[in-house]
DNA sequence: CGAACCTTTGAGCGTCCTCAACCTGCGTGG
DNA sequence: CCACGCAGGTTGAGGACGCTCAAAGGTTCG
């Protein structure tokens, strides 16, 4: 299955529907402050413009499960308007920029228009399979394959949106954040980087991700782009929401 | 949070939308079969009418991962429709009888009922919730919690469709399909089940489980069955596309 | 009645965890 | 400007949880 170099440039653009303009919000978030809180009731939708965030489940003992993690681009809060409250809470990891909308007005402009709320559909699907993708990450693979499959994710998310070149991406997640996410501890994760850097893998430092051979690293962590489902996006632009498929 | 009891007989219905009937097929599967291969092209939407089935993605070095059960009355293969292509497969756990409609014909559904197409939003992203609980499960539970959580969302879900009672349910998995879905292995499920039933919490022998303790298992288990929405479920009934609200 | 599948138990081992110490870089305040 | 505190990274030691391999008993079904 030979798969075409993805053109990021070259997006053919279709409108798909306008939110009402008046609710927005341009908000700037500091690392560690929360966007949305398990539980909270009339949780916003974001549009992440500048920045990072990871959504999240606290347990009882005090663990930390991170979902998944959202790049300049993505919506997120989006199964926040479908259910009416969040079940999940949403951090920013680094300094973040977003735009701000009201769950009635999105949920508004789902019902005023079907393609739209078709995109949506779609949009929320291809969250469902990358988290079904991070619980067979978690399930079924070893220390180093997890670690070395969220970084590939990463890196074919960012390379989309031109936040990464061919060698690597810069990076402002602590290890805290990748154990949580893998399910792992952090010093264990310090170990599992510091093996994959000495075996010519991957090496991570200094907030900045580098792959010294990204195929032997893809066949390690047996990661395949496919579930990502990059070949379209729902993005934000002005007061629209677009869908980009190429 | 007082949470009512559940009343499965005291639906207030309201139908949605009308599936064509044309294409719709009754069809049975012996226990291993499968109904939807991963990367199937034209893959249907199924609802289970009797039996269980689990939906799972196999890893290259031959692991695999189930990322969830269904359940009679459960629908499977939603996501497939708007992807056009399986991203997991789906496998009888036990001999299931089940009705195929057409993804072209649920596609045109959806796309004629604004509120059939609210309907399937909504179970998707009730199915999406439920995978990042399993998330959570894997990724941040001991083998124990993880068992426990288990057998605690079968039965929640099981009693909403009066297919278990106040103490437990008849169960057609072995350990391996509790192994798979668990990321652990099927050894170690076997000396989990063991201690909790020394621990006289739970019970799971000769295809039955019995709580024997569920309120101290679901505190052991950090279970709250808030994440299932089960306040509204889709159903299939006749030709129609039901969903049913509390 | 045999075969296939599932469960159960033991033994030994490896991955990953916890606890703990120490280092670095960085921002803040005296 | 330096002192301090703090967050994050690194490394070691010891132990727990869960794995693999292996063998034996039970059930089910053709």
């Amino acid at each position: 299955m030979t798969r075409e170099p993805s053109k990021p440039a070259s997006f053919a653009q279709n409108d798909l529907g306008t939110i009402g303009g008046a609710h927005r919000l341009q908000r700037r978030f500091s690392p560690g402050s929360e966007l949305i809180h398990e539980g909270q009731l009339k949780a916003s939708v974001f549009v992440l413009l500048g920045g990072w965030t990871f959504s999240y489940k606290m347990l009882p003992n005090g663990g930390r499960q991170i979902m998944d993690f959202q790049l300049p681009g993505d919506f997120l809060g989006l199964r926040g308007i479908i259910f009416g409250s969040a079940d999940h809470s949403i951090e920013a990891a680094t300094h973040v920029e977003a735009s701000q909308l009201a769950a009635s007005d999105v949920r508004d402009a789902i019902g005023n228009s079907p393609r739209l709320a078709s995109a949506v559909l779609r949009a929320i699907a291809r969250n469902e399979a990358m988290v079904l993708e991070h619980l067979v990450n978690v399930g079924r693979r070893s220390g180093e394959e997890r670690l070395a499959h969220l970084l590939l994710e990463l890196h074919a998310r960012l390379k989309l949106r031109g936040l990464a070149d061919k060698k690597g991406f810069d990076c402002p997640l602590t290890q805290f954040h990748l154990a949580d996410a893998l399910g792992l501890s952090a010093v264990h994760v310090n170990r599992v980087l510091r093996h994959l850097r000495e075996a010519a893998l991957v090496t991570f430092q200094n907030g900045r991700v580098d792959f010294d051979n990204i195929d032997s690293i893809q066949q390690l962590a047996g990661f395949d782009a496919a579930y990502l489902h990059q070949n379209e996006t729902l993005r934000h632009s002005g007061s629209e929401i677009l869908i980009s498929m190429q």
